[in-house]
DNA sequence: TATTTAAATGAATAAGTATTCATATGACTG
DNA sequence: CAGTCATATGAATACTTATTCATTTAAATA
């Protein structure tokens, strides 16, 4: 065992190396688990479907999901970075409003996956 | 400002109250969450991409991600105890599989997703 | 103008987690 | 049967991150 693959039973390598060189490189692994990761917390899930719904500014976000106006603030920079909300100021309101589609796509199909 | 919502440019007290009780229940939002969060890690979801291809030992997987055998066992039991994959003993080897094709789904998406 | 309101933010804290290291188990092998 | 190999696992460590608290900013209002 020099090249880290198994001894027994494997026949394999060239199947191995073949993975291995498929795999995508890290920094598109690390962009497709950025995004997983965003919608992984319940407090950003929750926000996505909200706004899914309808724009709404903070102070509403906040009533809707039961959560201080500063957690909610923090997890909407946090979507803002990755561009998947972005907001329109009126007056001293922000209005936030979803900003990528494809998200919302894998949501669903999360939803659906977990209500079996 | 009673029920923490606006008070500024905001008729829509009933839209909040819809969409709060629109929201999917904490049970279900954490079912949710907890899948995209097993494939929000690198190492995660490498050995899934891995496996879709092809059931491999422990080893091999170890030598495609290359990292130790120890911190692959570690993240395969997270797989195992979320139901996305499953192993069979074969000697004193362990061939893991896939277990779960929604999962695959989701993780296709999010691979069209990243690379735009 | 002083005050209140909506939102953002930095710092601190607390909770979660990925990897490593050391060790244990069970199967094959010489 | 002693030793090696494949894997699992517990503990420790290091890192990440979600929330709270306190404060700040900018806009509306009294």
């Amino acid at each position: 065992m020099t090249d880290g693959t198994c001894d027994v039973e494997n026949p394999d390598e060239k199947a191995v190396a073949e993975i291995k060189s498929e795999m995508p490189d890290h920094e598109l692994i690390f962009k497709i688990t950025d995004n997983f990761k965003a919608i992984s917390d319940p407090t950003r899930l929750k926000i996505l479907l909200a706004l899914y719904k309808k724009p709404l500014c903070v102070c509403d976000l906040s009533a809707i999901l039961e959560m201080s106006q500063s957690a909610v603030s923090h997890q909407l920079r946090v979507l803002r970075d990755k561009n998947m909300v972005r907001f329109k100021k009126e007056g001293k309101m922000a209005r936030y409003y979803l900003d990528d589609e494809h998200v919302i796509t894998l949501i669903k199909m999360g939803v659906e996956h977990a209500a079996e």
